[in-house]
DNA sequence: TCTATAGTGATAAACGATATCTATAAATGC
DNA sequence: GCATTTATAGATATCGTTTATCACTATAGA
């Protein structure tokens, strides 16, 4: 698969990354992560299945999905719930809040990091005495491009 | 269906605030509707079909996602996106953000208004030059209860 | 080298959502 | 009031998403 200059830097740092961790980046695993790399915006299980076919002729659902779960886990990946789609974050060294501005009109997502907004939703938590392990923060809108 | 007086008054708010908008909550949305109220938290849609059988015996998948289509058009029903469950909304005449915390421990989900979250989320978005039209808020750890 | 563990292949099925076509009931215009 | 349009509901099928399970293989560690 071809990647490009940006791509492949960081698929060297995701290497390193999962060394780090005691991680098995296997060369299935690669090329899932090589075709999230690629896209650029987030792609559904099915349809990152069908592109996996091309080169790993027996890929199931099960494959893919255990791939992916490989990576969020690592958080080399994320998830985009309100449209059940992945993509490859790409900032993965350092932890941080993930939110997604989500065109309805291209599709593209982009992701941003706020800590603001983690933050403001943390004191509302309290507030609640609700401790939180995990955010789940997308807007879906129209983007600069689409206006 | 038997309901609490809280839900009843609910259920008679709801009516009226159909009848303002020119909705028409027919007995099927009705009877989906007293299933989401008497329900402490968020549910499946096939949950829900199972439940809605034990009175219309013909219901069948599209049957819920049409009903449910119909509430959430009107703000009367949420959906967690996360875990794909919907819930009725308390408190549906007055436009507000939607955020949710999700206990992982014992599922229940509760619905707060924090205008601050939704707030920081729209600044933070404008600088990236985009407009949002609608906000997926979630976070998930452990309510009060469960600590 | 043996053993435990992690990864993969393969099949099936559960869960979630939608498309389509038909029939019926309600609202609207005349 | 009747015809026309529109909204609702029934029925069937299918697609998309996700997970469970079992067998097999490769890798890492004792």
């Amino acid at each position: 698969m071809v990647l490009s200059k940006q791509n492949q830097a960081i698929l060297v740092k995701a290497k390193s990354y999962c060394q780090e961790k005691g991680a098995r980046l296997t060369p299935l695993r690669e090329r899932v992560y090589e075709i999230l790399l690629n896209q650029d915006s987030a792609i559904g299980a099915y349809d990152l299945l069908d592109k996996l076919r091309k080169t790993e002729d027996n890929a199931k659902p099960p494959t893919v999905y255990r791939a992916l779960d490989f990576f969020l886990e690592l958080g080399l990946v994320h998830k985009v719930e309100s449209t059940n789609a992945f993509m490859a974050c790409h900032h993965f060294a350092s932890s941080h809040p993930v939110q997604f501005l989500i065109c309805d009109t291209c599709g593209d997502v982009q992701e941003i990091q706020s800590a603001g907004v983690k933050e403001t939703l943390e004191a509302q938590a309290e507030q609640n005495a609700f401790v939180i392990l995990r955010q789940t923060i997308e807007a879906h809108g129209v983007c600069q491009k689409c206006q």
